[in-house]
DNA sequence: CTGAAAGCGCTTACAG
DNA sequence: CTGAAAGCGCTTACAG
């Protein structure tokens, strides 16, 4: 079951003891005899942190845990051998008791690995401190043990709760099964899709229509649109908002300039081919996302036309590919990282200090060289 | 210290019970009566294994930790009440006995995504099936708190286990750290920084060979190179195989084209700048990734001249953007993903088992459009 | 080959 | 406001 951990390789020969500090003085106490076979000094215990403070146990617990009923005085004692001591409770024997974990699950299957870095970088800060760490858990909705993985994981490891990004986020069995199995779950998507308390909104929708307005702005009224994956609510924000856009300006959309994309680079290639193709041909093509306008770029280049003189291309998100093809693309940041963060702070309870309920901040527009003014021809 | 945990909030309702299966019949004995507030039924313990079997908990632990000391009908029967009640054991409860968690640490400051991102699957195939999780850690090497950082992570989580991917893997300090606290590690380098039994080494070098014999097939003999950041091996190693490759062929490595990059698209570009204003002009440049590849063609863009026609541009890693650039760049493949696996299975001891130290497959050139034979000029 | 007792380091439930 | 007892679900150390 567990490789490595046979009965008979498990032999011990670590001497108990209760010292801590990095003096070498052996205490009084003959169980305090410690040679450390593997060179490390024991760590503190709640024992000892009760018996150095002279209080019991249930005391210094009281104090791990903020409980209110404890005499300051009583309290800054034992804050004072917790200090010294470098005490932290330990998270294997504070879950057991708990009846819970210290973990945080990230279960995603988004497949843009700057979206799940950042994302992980946004949780670890949203964690920073608070003594969670963050387990990392890739799913496959088209899996048919799809819902029985996140059951078996979340069970096993009695996760204290999951952040779900999207798609995962969008899939109400998921988030179901979490309520039933009482797992706390903050799920990030572009719509409200759940209670005020399970949810951090993105600001798709607005993102989409900064773009759009950008395109208006510059003139564009022919205007082609690559979608995303139908089954990411993203996809549809963006679009909804890129409409919202157009409406604005008096404009409509074409349903003839909205071809369908996967958020890859090659939908992007064969999308933006078939937008290109049309007649007239659009003068601005507005991607869902870089991958796919970096995709649209490379069919601009094959059509023998030039970006931005003959065919505005843009992103959405912001990713480093976006300035890593030429011209460099005009694209919505997004706040990813930000996002995280929230969500973590969200799960844990942390928000409740700082603000109540706070939003991302706002997409907007980051300039560059993809985007210019539609060709007078 | 930990929010949302504070006392006043823990009050729990939940009622205690043995049941496990999903028949709403309450078992006769009264602490089994099960209401289970978070719609839950109790998962089963040891205990019930135990009763159920008509044997100890201490024996039923036997089969879990795969003693030999079991007579194998006993194992029999107590692997059929395991199956039929779906009865895993409790990492915590199991980790707070062995001293040791069941949590294996990714250590990581690598700057790219989607090495991170392969990485991390890769660890995961190799720890799929075991029990083990994964927990994210990034880290910096810079923070004056750095090994204080590393080392409170994994006392804390009394980690069973970490990978270090480079350029963390490369400080001896940390793998220092590590065998002080008896923290088993494993670290993936291009180079043998350690005792076998510590190391999954990567073939950097060879893939250099490889690109650099590439190049010189073409008919190239003025090339330049640009190396990534000096602080990973990586870089002077895919630069050492791509000196063997030249010293092969009867060439040597001229020190005027070889130009500092940073691993980055903006120091590709500064150091493509730098290589194609030398007199005479390369008439082909290796980067030390694609990242730096792509930022090359773009200086290349900028001078006017087209690739591969002008001059060949190619990269190393085989990651996403050396597709998605024009023209996509010719680079070595690195098995990333297998790295992780085989790290991760050796970490946990399961290699033994299948193959006694595998290597990764060897890097692979992968052709595509940016390099060519040099012009007739 | 198998088991009863003690313990891992915490918290809960209950008294005072 | 504080503490002694019991328990979380496992394993170790020791008997038999």
């Amino acid at each position: 079951m567990l490789a490595g951990l046979e009965y008979d390789k498990r032999k011990r020969s670590e001497l108990l003891g209760n010292a801590v500090d990095s003096s070498k003085t052996p205490s009084s106490d003959p169980e305090d005899s410690e040679l450390g076979v593997e060179g490390g000094r024991k760590r503190a215990t709640i024992n000892d942190i009760a018996r150095l403070a002279g209080v019991s146990k249930k005391t210094v617990s009281r104090v791990i845990n903020q409980s209110p009923f404890v005499r300051d005085e009583t309290r800054e004692r034992i804050e004072a051998v917790i200090a010294e001591w470098g005490y932290a409770p330990d998270p294997q024997a504070r879950g057991l008791a708990f009846r819970r974990s210290f973990l945080i699950g990230m279960v995603y299957d988004n497949p843009n690995p700057q979206y799940v870095v950042n994302m992980q970088l946004g949780l670890l800060d949203g964690l920073r401190g608070s003594g969670f760490e963050l387990v990392v858990h890739p799913c496959n909705r088209a899996s048919p043990t799809f819902l029985n993985d996140i059951r078996a994981f979340v069970e096993r490891q009695k996760l204290f709760g999951v952040v779900l990004p999207p798609s995962v986020s969008e899939d109400e069995s998921v988030a179901r099964l979490l309520s039933e199995i009482g797992c706390a779950y903050i799920r990030i998507a572009s719509v409200e899709l759940d209670k005020p308390e399970h949810m951090i909104v993105g600001r798709d929708r607005l993102g989409g229509e900064v773009m759009g307005r950008h395109l208006v702005d510059l003139g564009h009224t022919r205007i082609g649109f690559v979608t995303g994956l139908p089954n990411f609510r993203s996809s549809h924000e963006r679009l909804g908002g890129f409409e919202d856009a157009l409406r604005k300006a008096g404009l409509a959309l074409d349903p003839d300039y909205v071809a369908q994309g996967a958020y890859t680079f090659e939908s992007g290639v064969a999308a933006g081919e078939a937008l290109l193709a049309r007649t007239p041909r659009p003068t601005a093509i507005f991607c869902a996302n870089d991958e796919m306008a970096a995709g649209a770029l490379q069919a601009a280049r094959r059509a023998g036309l030039n970006v931005p003189e003959d065919v505005t291309i843009v992103g959405f998100d912001d990713f480093q590919i976006a300035q890593s093809v030429w011209p460099p693309l005009t694209t919505i940041h997004i706040p990813t990282r930000e996002v995280g963060r929230l969500a973590a702070e969200k799960l844990i309870g942390k928000e409740t200090r700082d603000a109540r309920d706070p939003a991302p901040t706002a997409p907007y527009l980051v300039l560059r060289e993809s985007s210019a003014p539609p060709p007078k021809s």
